[in-house]
DNA sequence: TGGTATCGTTACTCACTAGTAACGAAATAC
DNA sequence: GTATTTCGTTACTAGTGAGTAACGATACCA
């Protein structure tokens, strides 16, 4: 009385087909069609799993593996420039990607529709990330890098909205820039009378470009 | 030979209805239809003056007023982080007006479709305040507030970027947070030995809410 | 082997929306 | 007045895309 039990192949297939057109199209252009011919399904197979296209797209953003936990980042830098670097550099990456910005601008302009969508995304990419930043930060109080009082929510903010600004202004983030807004960020959060004034960032060192 | 003119005061009404629409639709859900009801103004008087929906949206957004210009701000504070304060209050109210945000997103969902739409807005929106705050900070570098080594786009980026970061994650702006901002920018770009240390800014003064 | 729920394919319904065509009426220039 | 162009209204075309209804086929359980 089981029957045929539903492909798993396939369930990871819509779902990878689903994210990838979001990032491509945004959330209103893109077809649940497209999702099913490029998941080589049919198109009552997605409404077999999913009642219509909001629950498919969520459930799609949910699907994201929530990115590596703040505790044990592995390769993860001990200098606390270095390590900020090193986080915001991938997270250019992933809001650069081509569609990182489709993504986020078409849920966001969905939000009065469809909330939970820009919430889920919200959970499963940003939450996860702002985890990992906090944390570098509370080791960077301990170090003695962090002002003790200084609100970490709000070091999150400018350094996560940095990458946003440039995102938004569609022009391209390079290393110089990055570090720069990390040297801003850690010398206006830094104590008072810190043992070592401004350690660690060479005022602009290199120019990698991230994207083009 | 001349007909009947067209009439400014249905220019007018279209434009205000078109951004009235789009920022509370976004551009994709708007509808024409709505504009001209909206603009108590018939279908074919729309195409008659822009030829299909990109061109009238992108017209309404040119319309906006390029805000004022950065030398004469009235009314601006003298105090470097009172004049930033300011400025960023206000851009804060504008972004989460109603709309700010279903705006901007719906416009970079748009923007392979379209790059005319988001570039405009660039150009009317982002461009002249930001403007005003460079041309705030190099007063401040030469009150001796900012460091005159200071890349002031680093610290535009950084003032808006954190708006942006606040508007994404659907929380309210409020003064506090706001004054932990500026504080943590300017103390970031001060100069090395400055003559008044942190001038200016009690670390977390009033909490006024500017959106709920 | 028989029952059942899946599979992909095809074809459809239904709602919605950009843009147009065709009015008769109103406003301007000459 | 007369030509001309706009006006608002109504009705339409045409394209699109979400969701559904049938298939015959396939894979699993008992």
């Amino acid at each position: 009385m089981t029957g045929r039990p539903r492909s798993a192949e396939a369930d990871r297939a819509i779902l990878a087909a689903a994210m990838h057109l979001l990032a491509r199209h945004g959330y209103q252009s893109m077809r649940m069609a497209d999702v099913a011919a490029e998941a080589g399904v049919g198109k009552p197979t997605l409404y077999r799993r999913y009642p219509n296209k909001p629950e498919l797209v969520a459930a799609a953003i949910l699907a994201l593996t929530a990115s590596p936990q703040a505790d044990h980042e592995p390769d993860l830098p001990m200098v606390t420039s270095a390590a900020l670097l090193f986080l915001l550099r991938s997270a250019a990456a992933a809001l650069a990607t081509p569609g990182g910005m489709i993504i986020l601008g078409s849920l966001l302009a969905q939000e009065q529709r469809d909330p939970d969508l820009i919430a889920a995304f919200r959970t499963r990419v940003f939450e996860p990330r702002h985890a990992v930043v906090r944390a570098v930060l509370s080791r960077g109080i301990a170090v003695g890098d962090v002002d003790p009082t200084t609100p970490l929510d709000v070091v999150v903010d400018v350094l996560f909205g940095s990458l946003l600004a440039r995102a938004v202004l569609g022009e391209a983030v390079t290393d110089e820039w990055l570090a720069d807004v990390v040297g801003l960020a850690l010398r206006g959060s830094a104590p008072a009378a810190p043992a070592v004034p401004t350690a660690g960032l060479p005022p602009a060192a290199s120019a990698r470009v991230l994207r083009s």
